[in-house]
DNA sequence: TGTTTGACCACGG
DNA sequence: GCCGTGGCCAAAC
């Protein structure tokens, strides 16, 4: 894989998320203006397969933990969650728009994984 | 090659 | 808050 892919622009954001915040699919997508939301989705499926991305710290606009059920075992994604420090009830993050974490935020707008 | 599906999101009712 | 609809783009079949 020569050239940076998508896939590794999205790896390379959900790497950045800080310990104990969580960031949604469409910040994602729309910080790095490519595609949608879905492939988010899509990059982090792949991402299982070699590359440790803590995709943990990844939910939908609601805070939800839509990915769970993609996880060896669907209550891993909460302990990881908890472990961090993040208070996660009933599949859903609590305080989500405090813990919200944008990439711009954090990033900056000229971010690039290299 | 065309259709379906998917860890989604925004919008309207 | 819920539900249906349209849009999005890549992979699987």
């Amino acid at each position: 894989m020569p050239e940076p892919t998508y896939y590794d622009l999205v790896y390379a954001v959900v790497r950045h998320i800080p310990r104990g915040r969580v960031s949604t699919y469409g910040a994602i997508a729309d910080y790095l203006a490519l595609g949608s939301a879905r492939m988010v989705g899509w990059a982090l499926n792949n991402s299982f397969s070699g590359d440790s991305v803590p995709a943990h710290r990844v939910v939908n606009r609601k805070g939800e933990l839509s990915g769970r059920n993609h996880w060896p075992t669907p209550t891993m994604m909460q302990e990881m969650l908890e472990q961090e420090g993040v208070v996660v009830e009933n599949d859903r993050v609590q305080a989500f728009d405090k813990l919200f974490w944008h990439p711009a935020e954090g990033l900056g707008e000229d971010f690039e994984p290299f």
